[in-house]
DNA sequence: CCGCTAATGGTAACGTGTTTCATTATTTCT
DNA sequence: AGAAATAATGAAACACGTTACCATTAGCGG
């Protein structure tokens, strides 16, 4: 079968918010860029961002991390797996290659698991926000 | 000054939710406990529990991570910095050794960055689970 | 241009987790 | 032991991010 295409139509705001978000070298949350997207003046619901930053994430245009129980978005062009390095102070990711993912392997297979997933986000303070935070 | 001890007291549910976090080999929500705490006749407040987990959480007598949104402990008895191969299904979790750590500041430090803290958990399905969703 | 319906957006609802504050109970002091 | 001092508790209120509801708007094919 062909891929049976999802009837998805072409909004403003979906195009706006993307391109919004494909601005962004951070991790932002939903409500940071609704509230940029405010400021420029453009007219778009809360509930639309979150909905279309979701659907962004599912659809592996964007990936997300959680920091303080907030979600944050950031886009992303490989639907591939990798892991960031991130700043906690002003979100700023810079993407790294992962460990060894057979170590992963033969240590979940050791304890009789099978992988579905993990997670690896190594957080710290980037060399701007290090220098800003000096007194 | 010699160290200003905390005035802590003790009280019968702060043992009753240590206790019952030790019993769990697996990581549970505040609610689980609380409602087991329940089940079990205790009457102890949702806040409650809250506190003292958070509390042995902090003093490095539990661990936590959070799946979905929810914060999940688990008793643990060594203070220093460890990773948790985790049952998505069950919760149970199985303490492993960290990756590289040498490697993470390598990383880190070809980027600018100052590490302060990584995240890395594993996720899979643990040889009981895998069973019970064989169908 | 018309009709179908995906998408929007304001708001209410939800879930997790924290805070408030009056009450309870542990510890200390005498 | 009894009383005073004050941690700790617990029910409810609150804060916050996120989702659900649903009437309205607006793509898109005919």
């Amino acid at each position: 079968m062909a891929a049976p295409q999802k009837k998805t139509r072409s909004t403003a705001q979906k195009a706006l918010i993307r391109s919004a978000l494909e601005t962004e070298t951070r991790f932002v949350s939903a409500k940071q860029l609704h509230r940029r997207l405010e400021d420029e003046g453009a007219s778009v619901g809360l509930a639309t961002v979150y909905r279309q930053l979701n659907a962004l994430a599912r659809g592996g245009d964007a990936d997300t991390i959680t920091i303080a129980e907030t979600q944050l978005f950031r886009a992303c062009s490989q639907t591939e797996h990798h892991h960031h390095l991130v700043c906690e102070r002003c979100g700023t990711a810079v993407e790294i290659d992962p460990p060894s993912e057979d170590w992963m392997r033969q240590v979940a297979a050791s304890n009789g698991f099978e992988i579905t997933h993990h997670v690896f986000e190594i957080f710290g303070l980037c060399a701007d926000c290090r220098a800003a935070a000096t007194d």
